[in-house]
DNA sequence: ATAACGGTTTGAGACGTTTCAACAACGCGG
DNA sequence: CCGCGTTGTTGAAACGTCTCAAACCGTTAT
């Protein structure tokens, strides 16, 4: 990469005070035009608004940013930008910014955790007012450091951190395994198959946990009655892979109820099934959860757990909002709740 | 929304000058150490990089570009972040930024002109170093404000943006529809409907133009052999709403393969096929475009035309930085090409 | 006539960094 | 011992904006 000598073209360009000149007052009314527009006389505002229309003039950020101490962007770190859960929310964080003129600063971390540093570290140079975070493992202590840097955060899907270390904006997992569960029991499913278990990811086991409340409710007993597989990863071809281990279930009866810890497993396993020669619903129950929009296309429907993706993302900037605002905002954390959303993938037992 | 008083903190931040005084030198050479380290003897620098260290300095973003006149960040103009074309090409852009150290700056246009202009204006203020551009429409006034106030940009599969505007990077769209057409002639389908004509959509009509290429090829005529469906939006539900209307044809004879603008119209299209009891491919064959996740996870596996789209992503990103280090560069337009996958949702025809 | 007062405007620093000309220190050949 | 080039270092002036205290100016109260 060469390092190429890159500055600012032109020799003046227009700035606040070419735009002063141009309306004949001082360049510090044209700041207040632009920033207390009730503190200048609706005479010269106008005559300096022309002015800028006239000169095409456009505020330059950094100047201003750096002067005020006020930063126009904020950060949004991701696992991985390619996931429909985050790009859901990364909408609703788009259009609550975008009311606020605010800026959103996209980041990858790629579910590295050194990425994840990086990535922070950048937003700290940028000096963003906040960011919105999905920490890629629980060690908070890059996070923290953040904080201390200035900027504040909000975690995204992540309830579990601490209350005094920061907000947060989460789903209810455990309630939505919960609904899973009685969902499939109330179909008269008795045994269950829960595929993804990776508890490292708090998601995962809390949507299991919840599952396993459905089957204690029901008075029965959860170690009997769900049979837990492990994926190395939470993807489609993890899901696909481990059919034929699925099937076998270990105590001998043919397994006819799934829950998924994500659609995409649910996807790859449906995929599976269907390439044994089983279908879905009539020889396995398949639940999977996140509501992708592929789920109401694919047949059958896929039965799965929703959640308010777009108001999460809504959610989070706004509490963003309030701890930039003021920095004495106490933590608070908001959880949402999951809705199962019933279509064609799961029917009652028969054996 | 109060309007807080919200500055920065506490008085005196760690700066360069702090750094500068805890390490015994001056601030330049503080400057120094961080922008052109050969410069400075190797026993300051260590000494001035563990002050660095010590007081956990991160360099202020905005005080650095203002000075400068360089930026370390590029926007990313899309119409819809949801969108899972778009998401992949955001991570081949957002991948090739990290390793030039570039942020992302992520703005959504939501399809509309209105919200398209304030976004760039946006980036304006925001002083980027460039932008990455999925314009909304074919008027290109607004891009060209940009240029004009010194971001440069390139734009995203749109290859039409006229040759000496600027810079671009998109897929061969009628080498897709060849590809295509081809596919299902070669299948022996010499009726083929084709599904999403919006043709103020460039690339839709692109797609269209290679289809009837192929047809001309094999010495038929496009205009009795195609039958063209006009849809309102390229989604998956218009994609169902129109399967009657599809099947009667107006030739009478029953449609046999289907080709779709894209993959959603296509999931939409086998839904509504679904419903009827009509079989993918037995009664009729389908074709989409884009070759999304879930094409290869459905059943029957959809035969679509694949774009590399994390590559265009990279490729928009390589030719923004050309066009960044070098005010001089020409501008160019770099074309993909698609490739058709083959699945199970076609089939040869029979009558 | 002076003082006090709102409503407006503005001069003169910052903010944190980079840059560049100038300076210091040093060794070296003449 | 003097100039001279080389290598490191630095003072001071930007960059474009915001902010604050001060100045200005007609009014009105004293």
């Amino acid at each position: 990469m060469p390092k190429s000598t890159n500055r600012t073209p032109r020799s003046s360009r227009t700035g606040i005070t070419q735009v002063a000149a141009h309306a004949g007052v001082s360049p510090a009314t044209v700041s207040n035009v632009l920033n207390r527009p009730q503190l200048v006389a609706e005479t010269t505002r106008t005559k300096v608004e022309s002015a800028i229309a006239e000169l095409d003039y456009v505020r330059n950020s950094f100047g201003s940013s750096l002067r005020s101490g006020r930063s126009t962007s904020v950060g949004l770190l991701v696992l991985d930008v390619t996931n429909p859960f985050f790009t859901e929310v990364a909408r609703g964080i788009e259009d609550e910014a975008a009311e606020t003129g605010l800026a959103v600063v996209l980041l990858n971390s790629a579910e590295s955790p050194e990425r994840q540093r990086r990535n922070l570290r950048l937003l700290a140079e940028q000096q963003v007012a906040g960011a919105v975070v999905m920490p890629v493992d629980d060690d908070l202590s890059d996070l923290l450091w953040l904080q201390r840097q200035g900027v504040h955060w909000v975690a995204l899907d992540r309830g579990d951190v601490s209350e005094n270390v920061g907000s947060s904006v989460s789903v209810d997992n455990r309630a939505g395994g919960l609904a899973a569960g009685r969902h499939l029991l109330a179909l008269g499913h008795e045994r269950v198959t829960f595929l993804g278990g990776a508890f490292a990811i708090e998601q995962v086991r809390l949507r299991y946990e919840g599952l396993r409340t459905a089957f204690t409710e029901a008075g029965l007993d959860p170690d009997e009655s769900i049979n837990l597989i492990s994926l190395a990863q939470l993807n489609a071809h993890q899901g696909e892979r481990v059919v034929d281990q699925v099937l076998l279930d270990g105590s001998g009866k043919r397994t006819r109820a799934v829950f998924c810890a994500n659609d995409q497993i649910a996807l790859g396993f449906m995929k599976g099934l269907g390439k044994r020669g089983l279908r879905v619903p009539g020889d396995v129950s398949v639940v999977g959860y996140d509501d992708l929009a592929v789920a109401d296309l694919i047949h059958p429907g896929l039965t799965t757990v929703a959640q308010p993706k777009y108001e999460l993302g809504r959610a989070a900037m706004q509490l963003l909002s309030a701890q930039v605002e003021g920095s004495d905002q106490p933590y608070e954390r908001r959880i949402f709740q999951p809705r199962l959303i019933m279509r064609d993938s799961t029917c009652a037992f028969r054996d």
